[in-house]
DNA sequence: CTGAAAGCGCTAACAC
DNA sequence: GTGTTAGCGCTTTCAG
C-alpha cells in the first residue's frame, strides 16, 4: 500500500488492479467492459469476478478523456416547472438510458441568453450531443456547436424549410386545424392568448395558424385580438381578464397552450362568465391539466412520449453513425371537449 | 499542423495551444482559469485574450481526471411527470448553477431497484455528490456511496432519528396538523388515499400523522379506511370511486398528496357527490394544481423552492469543506381552502 | 508569481 | 484472443 493519495483516504480500485487480480492485461479488462464479445468466455468470467470482488467501477474522467466522448446528451428545455415538457423528457431519458446514454437536463426559463449560456455549460460538461426545443435561436449558437462537432437535434417543431435534424410537429397546421373548428362553429370575434413570440417559433407558428384559419373563413386576420404573455396559469388568467374587459368581447379565446388556457378558464369562472356558453376557450398540448379542469379543455393532443423516445432514437443514431437524419414530422390530434361550443346567438 | 487526429477533422485548441499562444506555461493558463487571483494581472489578460481568440474551452474528461472531481451533482427523484418535484428541482438547479455545479437529474419511477440502478449510473457518470428523496432505501446503497466517498443529502424528509445530512420537513407532524383540523370539524368516518407505503417513508409518515390525530381525538386509528395506490390523478380517482362505493362512506378523505386529491375530486364530481358538503377532500404539497381545481384544495404547503435552494447550499458546503451538516427542518403551513368543511348533519 | 514535469485511469491502435 | 504501450488534456506539487 504505497499509493500517494494525499488527504482523503480513498483508494478505489483501478483497471490495473482488476487486471492484476485477474491475471490479464488492462486492455482485456477494458474489452470485457466495453465489447465483451471480443473476449473469450473463460477470461471474461475471471475478469468480471475480479471486478465484483474488488468493487471496481470505471473512472468517468479517465474514460471520457481516452474515449473522447462522455456518453452524455444534454437537453435544454424552456421550463421544468410545468408539465409541458415533463412527459417528453421522461420518455427521452428512459430511451437514452436503455442505450447507455445519460441525460443532462437544463432549463432556459424561456430566455435566449440563458439558453446560450446553458449550451456552453452543457458542452463544457462534455455533452456529446444536444437536444434543443425549436429552431429559433442565434445562428452563432449553431456555429459554435458545429465548430465543436456537437450534433444538435431540434424538437417540438417541424419546419420543412429548416434542414437540420428535427423531430416535431407542424405547430402552424395543428393550430390552424383547431382554429378552423372554432370558426366553423360560427365564432367571429376571436381572441388569442399566446406565449411571447420573440425567440419562440412554436408560439409564432401557432399564431400564424390561427390567422390562416381566419383567412380561410373570410375573416380579417388583423382583427385577431392577440395578447402575448409568458407561460403561466397566472398570466393566462390576467390576460383573460383584460380580454373580457374589452368593449367587444371575443366569443372564443384560443390559447397558445393548456397552461394559459387553464388560467383563462379560471378567470372566466371568477368573473361569472359561463364556459362555453358565453365564451369558448381552447388550449394546446393536451397535458394532464386539460382533463382535470371542468369543463375539460378542448385542445390539440401532442404525442409527447413518442416525440421523446423518437428524439432519443435519432440522437443515438446521429452519435453512432455520424449520420444526419432528415426532419421527422409527427401527427397531432384535435381533442374536442367541453370548453368549445357554438356562440350563443 | 501535425496532429494525428484520425478521421473526424476536429482540432480543438488545448491548454498547450493557449499557453504557446500567450507565451506562458500550461500551468499558468490552468491557474488563470481556476484561481485567477494567483496570477499577475498582466499575464492573466494576455492568457484570457489567447483563450478567446482561440475559442478555447477546457476538455471535461481531462479536467475531471486530473482534478478528481467533475463539478456535477446527481439527483434522483421519484418522477418528473408531475409537478411535485419540479419546483424544488428547478430551484435546486438554479442554485447549483450559480455555484458552478451542474445538476444531473434521473428519475426512479418510485421503484427501489430502479433507484439503486440510477445511483450506480450517476456515480459512474462522475457525480461528486447525490441528492436523494427520503431516507428509506437499502442500506447497501448508503454503504456503496460511503465506500466511494460520494456524499449524500436526503431531502423531502426530516427525521431526527436519522443522522445523515438532510433537508426536509416533518411529514408526520405536518399531516397530523392537517388531520387535526379535519377532525376538529367533527368528521368521524375518515378515509385516506395514500401513495404506496413500501419503500416510501414520506408516505408512511403521512399515514402515521393521520393516525396520531385520530388518537388525539379519541378515535380508533384502526378505523381509518386506507387505500394505497401509485401517485397519479387516475389512481386517485379510482381509489376514490372504491371508497365512495363502500357501505359507510367516509365524510372526509385525506389524500397523501395533491395529485391523488385532484383525482378524488374528479371522481366526486363525476359521481355527483358535492364537495365539501357531502365529502371533504384534502391534499398535500400545495402544487399549482391545488388552486386550479374548483373548489380549491385544502392542503399542506411545502416550501419547495426553499428546500431546493437550501439543498444546493448544503451540498456545496459538503463538497467544499468535507463537512457533515446536521439535518435541517423546514416548516410547512396549512392551506385551508374550499374542499374542507364540517360534515353535514 | 511562474515553469517543469509527473501523473490522473482508461482506450485503442498495433503487434503477437 | 490477448498483451503492450502511447497518448487523451488537464491539474498540481515542487522548484525557482
Amino acid at each position: 500500500m504505497n499509493r500517494k493519495l494525499s488527504d482523503t483516504y480513498r483508494n478505489l480500485p483501478t483497471l490495473a488492479d482488476v487486471a492484476r487480480s485477474a491475471g490479464v492485461s488492462t486492455a482485456t479488462v477494458s474489452r470485457c467492459l466495453n465489447s465483451p464479445a471480443q473476449v473469450q468466455q473463460a477470461t471474461r468470467d475471471r475478469v468480471l469476478e475480479a471486478v465484483t470482488t474488488l468493487g471496481y467501477s470505471p473512472n468517468f474522467g479517465a474514460r471520457a478523456l481516452a474515449a473522447r466522448r462522455t456518453g452524455t446528451i444534454g437537453a435544454i428545455i424552456p421550463t421544468m416547472e410545468n408539465a409541458i415538457f415533463a412527459r417528453a423528457i421522461q420518455a427521452f431519458q428512459e430511451a437514452l438510458h436503455e442505450n447507455g446514454v445519460t441525460l443532462l437536463v437544463a432549463s432556459s426559463s424561456y430566455s435566449p441568453e440563458n439558453e446560450a449560456d446553458q449550451v456552453r455549460t452543457l458542452v463544457a460538461r462534455g455533452a456529446d450531443a444536444l437536444m434543443l426545443i425549436g429552431h429559433d435561436r442565434d445562428p452563432g449558437i449553431y456555429e459554435f456547436l458545429e465548430r465543436r462537432g456537437v450534433p444538435v437535434l431540434v424538437s417540438w417543431a417541424y419546419d420543412p424549410t429548416q434542414a437540420r435534424p428535427a423531430i416535431g410537429f407542424d405547430n402552424r397546421r395543428a393550430m390552424s386545424a383547431l382554429a378552423d373548428e372554432v370558426l366553423r362553429l360560427g365564432h367571429v370575434r376571436i381572441g388569442m392568448i399566446s406565449a411571447l413570440a420573440a425567440g419562440n417559433d412554436r408560439a409564432r407558428d401557432r399564431i400564424e395558424g390561427v390567422r390562416d384559419a381566419m383567412r380561410a373563413h373570410g375573416l380579417d386576420p388583423q382583427s385577431l385580438h392577440l395578447i402575448e404573455t409568458p407561460y403561466s396559469i397566472g398570466n393566462g388568467a390576467e390576460a383573460m381578464a383584460g380580454m373580457m374587459a374589452a368593449p367587444a368581447r371575443p366569443t372564443a379565446v384560443i390559447c397558445g397552450n393548456d397552461v394559459l388556457a387553464v388560467g383563462a378558464l379560471q378567470t372566466a369562472r371568477q368573473m361569472g362568465i359561463h364556459v362555453p356558453r358565453e365564451v369558448s376557450i381552447t388550449g394546446f398540448d393536451d397535458i394532464e391539466l386539460a382533463t382535470v379542469v371542468a369543463p375539460a379543455l378542448t385542445t390539440v393532443h401532442v404525442p409527447h412520449r413518442e416525440m421523446g423516445w423518437q428524439a432519443a432514437r435519432l440522437l443515438v443514431e446521429m452519435l453512432g453513425g455520424g449520420v444526419t437524419p432528415p426532419p421527422v414530422c409527427l401527427e397531432t390530434e384535435l381533442c374536442l371537449r367541453g370548453t368549445l361550443a357554438a356562440p350563443s346567438k
